[in-house]
DNA sequence: AATTTGACTTTGATGACTCGAAATTGATGA
DNA sequence: TCATCAATTTCGAGTCATCAAAGTCAAATT
């Protein structure tokens, strides 16, 4: 069983290195907020364990088996996340401070019990892909629609804006979750986007909104 | 905010002592699986935190304030037995070494919205009592129905067993959560227990299983 | 009153995690 | 080549929770 803080050691160093890069000992400690002596103690400490390779003065990188606990940790707190959003209704401007308790707290079984209760879930509330059991990411890519090509339809995954009066305006046009949406064109001096309807009708909306809408 | 370990003592004490009675330090540290003199040292600490009134070689007793901080543990390991059985369909022999993780891990919010999903209940899966956000319980006395008065009619409020073929069956005689069941009669020599459902119908039953309906 | 007994307390140590500050290293630029 | 500098490592120390073992106390027994 792996503490909590070497949790938030290798959760760390997959967020700044991924599954091979070499990551500074000096950025995990702004990273976690420990001193750099903190970090190359445990970093020596995770190497003896096989979670890492330690390479002295250079920099840690995750072994596979620092990878997989890694994806693990990852796994529940996006997991948690989704399920306090869509099930129990929070913010998910609140939701980050939670998971980050529960990412530690969730065994094997109930991390698949709510991955089940959620129907094995792509994606949390913020667009992140959620790993599966073995630690693999499905390789869709889910992408606000302001960043795909003009006058190209897509599928509308999520909205990463949970007031209901914004998703009430978008279900008058037809336009919600799991449905198609185009974009039909993004003006970049106005900072206007439109949007194009399963039926054809063409709305207009800001950049700041329509990053909201979430599609593949 | 307490530490877990300090939660648990905690527990601990108001399991052993409730509110008002003074618990010996060796009864804790046989509870906890922990050293006497372990005991000794954390009792002191409790004391100087305000938590226990530390009576030197005598023993310990919740203060109002550790009273209330057990009372709140407690709340959230009860709440998460519950909502692991009814919502995510746990079997109720997994669910204890679940609770005894996750009741250091809700926050004050989480185990409120937890609460609300549930509808604000009043016992757990085994029947034991849920306090409310104030650390109190409710003054209804839930208990096997083999321990109330022959020829009364109560209400069941919960089974303890989860087995389908139980449920059904005692579904297909009437007898259900939220519904009335009598205790016709109980038969201390042969272990049968004879039910009266609420047409009147009567039907016998063995004593353990009898002790899985939960009545008030 | 002296002894025994059992419970509690003290002491010195450990492991996990952390800090701050001093020492070291390796690459860079003069 | 050599001084400098930023990053890393080492070192001494502190916190929390724990143990084992030795010491202390008070009540019960003789």
């Amino acid at each position: 069983m792996l503490t909590s803080t070497v949790e938030d050691y290798l959760k760390a160093l997959q967020r700044l290195g991924g599954r091979s890069d070499l990551v500074s000992f000096g950025r995990i400690a702004v990273a976690l907020g420990v001193t750099s002596g903190t970090v190359t103690t445990m970093m020596k400490h995770l190497g003896d364990s096989g979670l890492v390779d330690y390479l002295p003065r250079r920099g840690a990188r995750l072994t596979e088996a620092g990878q997989l606990a890694a994806m693990k940790v990852i796994r529940r707190h996006r997991l948690a996340e989704l399920f306090l959003v869509d099930v129990l209704g929070m913010e998910m401007s609140e939701v980050h401070p939670e998971a980050e308790i529960l990412e530690h707290a969730l065994s094997d079984r109930l991390t698949d019990l709510i991955d089940q209760y959620l129907g094995h879930p792509a994606y949390d509330p913020h667009g992140s892909p959620i790993p599966d059991r073995s630690g693999a990411i499905r390789e869709t890519s889910l992408k606000p629609i302001i960043e795909r090509a003009e006058g190209g339809r897509y599928h509308l995954i999520r909205l990463t804006r949970t007031d209901q009066a914004f998703i009430d305006w978008l279900a008058s046009f037809g336009i919600t979750v799991g449905g198609d949406v185009g974009l039909a064109k993004r003006d970049l001096i106005t900072g206007i986007v439109t949007l194009e309807t399963a039926g054809g009708r063409r709305i207009q909306i800001g950049e700041a909104a329509a990053a909201a809408l979430l599609v593949e």
